[in-house]
DNA sequence: CATAAATTTGCATAGCTATGCAAGCAATCT
DNA sequence: AGATTGCTTGCATAGCTATGCAAATTTATG
């Protein structure tokens, strides 16, 4: 085995290199007053005895760790997920800071987890698809650790939050199902305690009683199984639906499946479908499916930037975001004259174009 | 905004509870020498305080981080990886190790991003997706990290890995193929230079051979979009495959829609495919993909263990370990008498049964 | 009750880096 | 040359907890 050599310190380095062990600090401190002769010296004399600065000696003596404590769920139920770690991670790692990961399942109760990150001094937290208590937002503000919220409304205003627009979303899917004459509306369901899918339940059911309709609700629990089981009792109501939209793409694939595989339904000639997200596989060719674009990227630059800055200056306020989502036409819904699968269409902005996804 | 009231810290909680900063931490310490009285003024005055240990501090001081870093890559494009993202990250919590993350690409280099992890001292290394130069290997060695790979088999020694038997993996494959009656086969690669691709590709050939056949190969990138195009040049083969083994069941899934919508193909009547890894998305009804299952649980299980092991004790040697695959038979291969969809096939202990999955 | 044994406590220090401050030094200016 | 300025350097200490050791206290034993 190796002979576990104990890793050198800035003290050894400084002795190696004939400086004192402040120098040795300083070498590898961006922008510290220190000569170019003697970085030298030191860099030499730490390559020599393989040396690298402790980082936790580092954090201890600054008062700032470099680590971002980041929450997320349902990782491998939703892909849409995994898309948000891989980018919020990416990004954080670019501008230097560490990544400390926690995942949860829907249940588990972040008041424990959030005194682990706390303890390791994180710089900032994120929360992915969780909620704060009231109590852990106070003592993260009392600690003075911005958190933000990603993909969760905020009641209390003690965190930022950074949501794509969930009701117009729903709005968006009620006008494309109106307008290609359908009457009969369903809602799949996620949660009944997410903002996500209750705002955009609101959205879409505003939206239909404006004129006159009122949508079924079902609960799909946000996964693929608990969608395709919802799909199956919707069409056993007497009048069953003929457009359904879903708290996400996961929970609409699952609507797919089982109205083609357990309910022999044509889409989207008996029943259309929307979803919400655009994950990969919305574009696949057996879904081809209607979605609200939730653009991803732009929220998360958003939500690493505000994080960041909060976190280098203290008085900045925390700040709610809510960034408009596209509605990506495709043929899982039947599609009002003119239009065709693959435009895009943005409330915003109030336009549309072909971006043949 | 908050008063940001500086974090206390355990001489403040001492001198409220009227001891020593010794007995704070003992306080704190599980099994220390400390009395139950004397504990509970302690923890009262810190309650009072909002005290909390400093984990930074305590890492220091007793140079263990408590943290283990995880690398990954492919967590957007392989559903397999967030499951084992998910698994690996709650067996650490669950055993009180925290989780430094790195998402990498798979071009990214390694090297880059090792002293990071080896810069906040973290107590172990677990690589998942993603090789090891044995310059790091070295390194790591020489420092006392240990090393366990995840999924990919590791030609130097020094650090552990936990490997599906790819091999038998692609045997099973090819033997399963044959008995159903097949005569063109293909192998669609994730890539050149990765243990698991070249591996089951190596079993399936091997075992193809045996009987007198030699597949196809194509290059399918480890993704969706990769293998839908890697089937269409096979189906433009004078002699077009009726076999395709994929390397991984993202891959199976890209190869089956290409198949059905744009090579008009029926799936397993014209083409059978097998997939590898039994991600959720295999046994959807639209895909329902025979495959070579990974006992994921299994695997990370014995991962866990044994990098923990090797923390704990300076002395244990890297383990190779080798855990046999199941074969799940479903419909989108073409199936021999006597099996029928549903049925897994575990060749380590050489038996079949029905668990109707 | 006296003594031995076991438990609890505080002292002092290690663990490693960053940084304010004053001193040292070289370069520039008059 | 002497004075001024600006850059480098080392000293000393802060940042916070854990722990070996010896002292002090409690408990058990005969």
């Amino acid at each position: 085995m190796a002979e576990r050599k104990a890793n050198a310190n800035s003290t050894q380095v400084a002795k190696l290199a004939g400086v004192s062990q402040s120098a040795v600090s300083r070498a590898f401190t961006p922008g510290a007053s220190i000569a170019e002769s003697t970085r030298r010296k030191v860099l030499q004399a730490a390559r020599k005895l393989g040396y690298q600065p402790n980082a936790i000696a580092r954090s201890l003596s600054t008062k700032r760790s470099k680590m971002i404590g980041i929450v997320i769920a349902n990782v491998t139920t939703n892909p849409f997920y995994p898309e948000v770690l891989d980018a919020l991670s990416r990004q954080f790692q670019q501008r230097g800071q560490r990544v400390m990961l926690f995942v949860v399942t829907r249940d588990q109760n972040l008041d424990d987890i959030l005194p682990q990150l706390l303890e390791y001094r994180v710089d900032g937290i994120l929360l992915t698809a969780a909620t704060l208590s009231s109590a852990m937002a106070h003592e993260c503000a009392r600690l003075g650790v911005p958190v933000t919220l990603f993909n969760r409304s905020v009641p209390d205003a003690h965190a930022s939050s950074f949501c794509c627009d969930n009701i117009e979303g729903g709005r968006m899917a009620a006008r494309l199902f109106m307008k290609s004459g359908h009457h009969q509306f369903a809602f799949v369901a996620g949660s009944h305690d997410t903002s996500t899918s209750l705002e955009r339940e609101r959205g879409f059911r505003e939206e239909l009683n404006q004129h006159g309709f009122e949508p079924f609700i079902e609960m799909g629990k946000f996964s693929y199984q608990g969608a395709f089981e919802a799909a199956r009792r919707l069409m056993q109501l007497p009048k069953s639906p003929d457009a359904v939209f879903c708290a996400n793409d996961i929970m609409a694939i699952g609507v797919l499946d089982a109205l083609r595989h357990a309910e022999q339904k044509k889409v989207p000639e008996d029943v259309s479908v929307i979803g919400f997200d655009d994950i990969p596989m919305a574009s696949w060719p057996s879904y081809n499916l209607a979605t609200i674009r939730q653009p991803i990227e732009r929220m998360i630059d958003s939500a690493v930037n505000d994080l960041l800055d909060r976190i280098n200056q203290d008085t900045m306020y925390p700040k709610q975001e809510l960034v408009p989502g596209d509605l990506v036409v495709r043929s899982s819904a039947k599609l009002p004259s003119g239009l065709s699968s693959g435009w895009v269409i943005s409330t915003s902005e109030n336009r549309s174009e072909n971006r043949n996804v």
